[in-house]
DNA sequence: TACTGATAGTTGCATATGCAACTATCAGTA
DNA sequence: TACTGATAGTTGCATATGCAACTATCAGTA
């Protein structure tokens, strides 16, 4: 009967899985053909910042779904390529706040058209109706873990 | 008109990121609370070793989408903690063989019914339907980018 | 004002990853 | 047999990650 094997092949957490490492390996090829000197973490502070400016740490980690210390070495890596810069809070000295720099302004906006293109081959043979029911079925997911589901 | 703006909000490529990393995370958590010594990395090669046993490193970082710098030190470590080991093939001595061991098969075999409950979980308010309705999703969406498509 | 618990960010340690350059070995051919 | 290109795995370097312990600061209270 065999039934407390568990069916890889039908489960989704797998294809979820593998499906994001391929998506992750081509955002890197498609960043370095285009010169593109930013990995795809970098990438995703920026665009947090883009939507909103002098974050401080704290929220931005939350935002990147990342640890904190993962977030304080990612923006050091981005302040010595210029790309951000952080600047203490004059009422609360714990806090840091963090702002995109002109360079980070110019890397993310060459990224743009880039991202663009992932998608669109993302999206490539897949229909708005489609589109809209995987969406629709990742935040089921999502909530079965957590109360937020957004993308990231 | 903004035509040129991403609709990030309406595109699956950041909802699939974050659905992972949602996923990534609980995992981790259900195998510490479970006092389960693997990372998810880690199980992984258990899984396909415990399909196909002797598999060499190669074949092995191909099947885990690993390279195959990444895939020697995986199984340095998993050496080191006893779950495999490594094998010289005796006809071609470039190829070594990994091979899971009693400890490695009884620590997989402990994940076993862990991973089980957080499939459960994913699974959980979804239907059978739905849940093939996504596969079929994942699967197009890797077919934009690869001829192979499986789940990890 | 002095203490106490909470909060923001950093650092040490461990894991994981990819690229490029490397070593060892193989397989096919001059 | 000697060379040449291909293949399997390793190592150096750089990036990214989380946990736990830490420092600095704050906010509220005795």
């Amino acid at each position: 009967m065999e039934s407390n094997k568990i069916d890889f092949e039908n489960s989704i957490g797998p294809w979820l899985s593998k499906t994001v490492k391929i998506l992750d390996f081509f955002v890197q090829e498609y960043f370095n053909e285009a010169e593109i000197d930013l990995t795809k973490e970098q990438m995703i502070v920026l665009k947090k910042l883009s939507f909103e400016d002098g974050l401080n740490q704290n929220k931005l980690a939350f935002l990147t779904l990342r640890n904190k210390s993962s977030l304080t070495r990612l923006l050091s890596k981005m302040e010595t390529k210029k790309y951000i810069k952080r600047e203490q809070d004059s009422l609360d000295k714990r806090i840091k706040r963090v702002f995109i720099t002109e360079t980070g302004k110019e890397v993310f906006q060459k990224s743009r058209p880039v991202v663009k293109n992932i998608i669109k081959r993302i999206e490539q043979n897949i229909s708005e109706k489609e589109k809209q029911e995987m969406i629709k079925l990742l935040k089921k997911v999502q909530s079965n873990f957590t109360s937020k589901t957004e993308p990231i």
